[in-house]
Parts: C-alpha cells; sequence; structure tokens
RNA sequence: GGCCCCAUAGUCUAGCGGUUAGGACGUCGCCCUCUCACGGCGAAAACUUGGGUUCAAGUCCCAAUGGGGUCACCA
C-alpha cells in the first residue's frame, strides 16, 4: 500500500498540505505502507526554486517525515516532475500512437475568445471546441502546439470515492484537457496520472477541490489501459465564512504557526481533529496514537473551519503539559536562541542603557498577536476614512506577498511605491504601519525590524490592524422596518 | 450559469432506526485565590425545511433551501 503527496512549489508551504499529508502519514503507518513525497514543480512560470526547500524544513518541522521523496531518494525516482520529462514524453507519444491523444494548434488568444464568447452567453456551456481533433497533423509536427487528451464525446465516466460512494459525470460535461503544454512540460492531469501509476500509488488521498478533475483522471487511465487507484477525497479546510481556506482569511503558511508559538504536536493534533475523530469523546491525542486506532470510518464531509482559537486552547493543553526544562527548551528555540537574538542586537544596542533595556525594547519581537486597543487612537491619517485605510494596508500586504524577497530593500521599495501611489508621505505612512507591527511609536528602522519579524509576523500583524481599523468604524444600527 | 460535493449549537465533533441528542472550544455565572492565570463546578446554545419509508427517523429515500468546489497551455 503506497500513498503520496504531490505539493507545488510555489509559495509559503501551505497548512492545507499539512493537512493531506498528516493524512497521508497517518494511513500509511497504520497500514504499514509507504508515504511518498512528490514535487509537482512542471509550471515554469510560477515554480520557485526556495519554496521546494521550505516545504521539506515545513513538513519536517510539522513532523511528518516521508518514506521516499526527491531529497530521500527511492525506489521510484525521481520524484520531482522536473525531472520526468522524458517520461511524460513517452507517454504522451504512447496516446498520440494509440489514437486518444492529439496535437492540437490553437493558439491562445483563439481559446481566450472562445472562452469570452462562451462567458458571455453563459449557458452553462465551456471548453473547447476540439478545433484540433480531427485535424491531420502529420505535416505540423514542427509548429508549436498542445496535446490533448481524446475525451470520449458521450457516456457516463464513474469513479468510486471512498468516502461518498460513486460520483458520475457525463463525458460530454468536459472538454479535451491538454496534457502536454507547448513548452513540452505536462499538465498536472497527465503528469499525475503517469507518476501515480508508475510509483505504484494504490490510494490518492487528496483534498475535495479535485473530485471534479477525477473523470478526467480516470478518462487517463481508461486511455492508457491501467487500473485506477483508490480515491479517497478529505473535506476541505475552511475559513470562517465557509470558503476555502484562503490567505487573505486566514494565516495559511505553516511557519506562521511555528512562528506565532503553535507546537507542532498541537497543530498535527489539530489537524486531526478536522473531518476526523478519534472516537467517543477524545480529542487530544498523539500522532502514535492516531496512527494505532486510524480507519477511514470517522471521516465527516462537512468542510471544517480552520479555527485558530481552537488551535490555540489545544496548543494551551500541550504546553501546559511540558515539563519545566521541555519547555524552557521549546521556548529557547522558537525566540530565545543565540542566532535570532543576535539579529537583533544590531537593532537594540545605541539604544541600550543597561542589559535591562533590551526585553522592553523590542518586546514585540517576541510575541504573537499585539493588543492594538491603546493605539487604536493613532492608528490613522488624518483626512483617510478608516475603510479606505484598512483596504490601503491589506493592498501593501499583497505587494509584499507578491515579491519572493523578504528583505529591507524590497520592503523599503514596495512601501514607498505603495504610499506614494495613495499620495501619502512617508513620514504619514509609515508610522502607521510601525504601529500595526509594534503598537509602538518609537521603534528600530522600521524595514530592519520587519526583516527580522518575518514575513509570517508581518502580514498576520498588519492584516489585524486592518481589521481593527475596520473595526473602529461603528456599524451602523438596521433601519427599523417600514411600517 | 452547467456539473459535482456537503448539511447536528457561533466553531470542531459524537451519534451509525428507539438517547433527557454526548464531549470540546468560545460565551456567561459561581468556587478556589493577595492579583492574574491555571484548575473545579454550573448555565445558555444544535439535528435547515418539506415530503416519504417505518410501530418508531438526527440517523434510510426524494425534493427544496443553504453552503462549498470546479469549469486554464495553475496545480
Amino acid at each position: 500500500m503506497r500513498v503520496r503527496i504531490a505539493p507545488s512549489p510555489t509559495g509559503d508551504p501551505h497548512v492545507g498540505t499539512a493537512y493531506i499529508a498528516l493524512f497521508n502519514y497517518v494511513f500509511a503507518k497504520a497500514r504499514g505502507g509507504k508515504f511518498v513525497l512528490r514535487i509537482e514543480d512542471t509550471d515554469q512560470t510560477r515554480a520557485r526554486s526556495d519554496s521546494e526547500q521550505m516545504i521539506f524544513d515545513a513538513l519536517r518541522w510539522v513532523g511528518l517525515p516521508w518514506d521516499e521523496g526527491p531529497d530521500v531518494g527511492g525506489p521510484f525516482g525521481p520524484y520531482r516532475q522536473s525531472e520526468r520529462s522524458a517520461i511524460y514524453r513517452e507517454h504522451v507519444d504512447i496516446l498520440l500512437a494509440k489514437g486518444e491523444a492529439y496535437r492540437c494548434f490553437c493558439t491562445s488568444e483563439r481559446l481566450e475568445k472562445l472562452r469570452a464568447l462562451q462567458v458571455a452567453g453563459d449557458d452553462g456551456h465551456r471548453g473547447y471546441d476540439r478545433h484540433c481533433r480531427e485535424l491531420d497533423s502529420s505535416a505540423r509536427v514542427g509548429e508549436p502546439h498542445v496535446v490533448r487528451l481524446k475525451m470520449p464525446l458521450a457516456g457516463p465516466i464513474t469513479f468510486r470515492d471512498e468516502f461518498r460512494g460513486d460520483i458520475t459525470r457525463d463525458a460530454s460535461e468536459i472538454d479535451d484537457q491538454v496534457l502536454m503544454k507547448s513548452d513540452g512540460l505536462p499538465t498536472y492531469h497527465l503528469a499525475n496520472v503517469v507518476d501515480d501509476h508508475l510509483m505504484e500509488i494504490s490510494h490518492v488521498v487528496r483534498a475535495e477541490e479535485w473530485i471534479s478533475s477525477t473523470q478526467k483522471h480516470v478518462a487517463l487511465y481508461q486511455a492508457f489501459g491501467w487500473e485506477p487507484p483508490q480515491f479517497l477525497h478529505m473535506p476541505l479546510l475552511r475559513n470562517a465564512g465557509g470558503s476555502k481556506i484562503s490567505k487573505r482569511k486566514n494565516p495559511v503558511s505553516i511557519y506562521y504557526y511555528r512562528d506565532a508559538g503553535i507546537l507542532p504536536e498541537a497543530l498535527r493534533n489539530f489537524l486531526g481533529t478536522m473531518g476526523w475523530s478519534f472516537g467517543g469523546d477524545r480529542e487530544k491525542f498523539t500522532l502514535q496514537e492516531m496512527i494505532d486506532v486510524f480507519t477511514w470510518d470517522h471521516i465527516s464531509l462537512g468542510g471544517p473551519v480552520f479555527d485558530m482559537v481552537k488551535l490555540t486552547a489545544l496548543n494551551e493543553k500541550y504546553l501546559h503539559e511540558l515539563s519545566h526544562d521541555e519547555l524552557a527548551d521549546r521556548v529557547i528555540a522558537w525566540r530565545l536562541n543565540k542566532p535570532y537574538i543576535a539579529r537583533l542586537m544590531g537593532l537594540a544596542q545605541k539604544r541600550m542603557k543597561r542589559l535591562t533595556d533590551f526585553i522592553p525594547l523590542l518586546d514585540y519581537c517576541f510575541a504573537g498577536d499585539l493588543d492594538l486597543a491603546p493605539v487604536l487612537a493613532d492608528l490613522k491619517i488624518d483626512g483617510v476614512a478608516p475603510a479606505v485605510l484598512a483596504e490601503a494596508i491589506r493592498e501593501l500586504v499583497e505587494k509584499y506577498e507578491a515579491r519572493t524577497e523578504w528583505s529591507h530593500k524590497v520592503l523599503e521599495e514596495e512601501s514607498k511605491a505603495w504610499a506614494t501611489a495613495h499620495g501619502w508621505k512617508p513620514k504619514q505612512a509609515y508610522p502607521l504601519i510601525r504601529l500595526g507591527l509594534t503598537a509602538r511609536k518609537e521603534t528600530p528602522g522600521l524595514f530592519d525590524l520587519m526583516e527580522v519579524l518575518g514575513k509570517e509576523i508581518c502580514r498576520r500583524r498588519l492584516r489585524e490592524a486592518a481589521r481593527a481599523i475596520d473595526a473602529t468604524v461603528p456599524t451602523p444600527a438596521p433601519a427599523p422596518p417600514a411600517a
């Protein structure tokens, strides 16, 4: 029995990846199977070189090691899709030869126009119009093209979801999927199916968002003449409002939870209560205990809301159970370690008269969320409506996020451009950022500070500041019903 | 909009035809106490609606409603 997770290295390691990794890991351990990590880096435009290492580090921090993967090797390698191009090429040729796929020469302009037309008409019919499906492409193989799957034109395609039972879509609703992009790299659908087959993955445990793609995958398995694996779709982690968890509404990076003082065992445990229950009244359990009792019988399909308050409460329980010695080690590893303190010295030294000044000076460097209530009155720019300001701050956070590098230089650039764009002087705008980040009016240099505080804490505090500003606007009382 | 998935308190969940519908977080109250926190005790709070099936429905079926996902040369 073999399972896998297949994250894409396109950004910060996502808490949803940890969630799905947990269930794959526990399932594998409970059944004596193998847990594989595969990196799906076939999108050259989005893949980031440092992101892969961050995934490794984050998953190790959560405590979910893999048996096979790019860094540890294994008998089914390589485990990085960018290193498997020849394999995909070969398999596309097989489909082409079997007449199960075809070359498509449509330009992206044509496809965009088609899509625009369909959305405007909005009769529910969308997707590629199969323009090239019956084309004789033999003379044009040198031209730029993609390869598409020849989907069956009609007829039900069914797969069995182990939690939900049979799920059927009609083939006529699914257009001819691109299998190989014009850059010669495979799309997710192809790479995923080929790799799962070749790596002998027996159970695909992934998030619910993949359900509607699964019929495409099944069609591919059929085209190859392969036996599909078993599919188990976990419910999606949700924002408080119920939508799919997103960084606009929730800290979504695993590193945030680490930096905000969550213990990995607590995060694991918490994730284990999302959509799954231990049995009976038990909600606090170790990884090993989860493995010991694990079955899929206790899955609940309603999308669980990721509630930080509840996570924190669970974390508190773990914290309280630690011996003083262990707790000391955890706190030291978190922020009282030499490297972190050393980074703060440049900021603190000139502002210290005694050693005693250090901690009070930089208390916000050893904190998670700050209490902004005392400084709320100063959290403003004169003449700017709170709602506008709050939105501007969110916009700034997104500008920071768009840059992959978190450095003084980049942060200053973005902040300056942002302030200018809003017609604010740095003198007006920076104090606001400072206040949101530190709850203080006087601090060391803002961007130096942001560097050491780290991306996760900064964006959380800035978003919280925006929220606090929003909250200063009293919501108007609902109008009395007309008599 | 088409298709698909889902539905127990504000939130995470137990329940797998017969229960005073259980636990946890959060909220409120009380106790402990020099303060705060911890801890203890207690309270309020849920089966979306409508049809069936059945002696009996939160539990099975259907529909509606609501929520969500998905419809890329992204994964």
